[in-house]
DNA sequence: GACAATACCTATCAGTTCGATGTATGATAC
DNA sequence: GTATCATACATCGAACTGATAGGTATTGTC
């Protein structure tokens, strides 16, 4: 039963999807600097390391929501994604969803209109 | 990789613990009446089952997050599940984690203040 | 020459949640 | 009067995520 503390505790299921599609929409990356940028841009709430990253990259792909792209800079060789048009409907919907839910969730958390707020 | 259409395809972690703990901060409930108070309270929006609900009340009141008496009403028995002190102090916990962990997921689905927004 | 950082990748483990199933009672419909 | 539904409890196994840990290889730094 998620104990508090941890970086994150698993937490969520298809937020590491979300990101991934939201972030890559705005710029093409590769998997390491999507590692990076999600960190950065959760200012370190949500850490999600490289053994999540990839695979649900690959899935993505495989799925047709990204598109790639290999290209060697400096000896390294860097698989940039992009995001498809199926990709952008993909995002659509789980942002949809995704809105839904934590909104039903906050009006819970907010409580009754009676109610003085919890915190 | 969650396909969107069901009614709520897993989708978070520990927010069963979060919405039970708060639904019981407003009043003493029992695990049936629960089940249907998150429907309700969510909009249909999250619908979770008995079994999830009862295994998570057991496990909440093992932790002394909650404690329970029973009642028989009309030949049925009851559990009323009310929180403790414990249960409160573990609330505000895992409410702050959420909001943290939320809060940076919507920046994120904000996108930054230079990009019209997506949706 | 060792070590850290970059950059990819996969396999396994652990934890949650879902769905199915089971018991039992009371109320309702036929 | 008996079949069925709603109430009310409970548990178990399946499925799915995501976290951890490991593995390769190159470049740059001390």
């Amino acid at each position: 039963m998620a104990e508090a503390g941890r970086p994150n505790p698993n937490f969520m299921n298809g937020v590491p999807e979300l990101l991934i599609l939201r972030l890559l929409l705005e710029r093409e990356m590769y998997g390491y600097q999507l590692v990076r940028a999600i960190r950065g841009a959760t200012g370190e709430a949500i850490a999600l390391g490289e053994g999540v990253i990839y695979p649900a990259l690959h899935a993505l792909e495989a799925d047709g929501a990204l598109a790639s792209r290999r290209e060697t800079v400096a000896g390294r060789t860097r698989v940039y994604y992009r995001v498809t048009t199926g990709g952008r409907r993909r995002l659509g919907r789980i942002t949809k969803d995704y809105s839904r839910i934590t909104g039903a969730i906050r009006d819970v958390l907010r409580g009754p209109p009676s109610e003085k707020p919890a915190f």
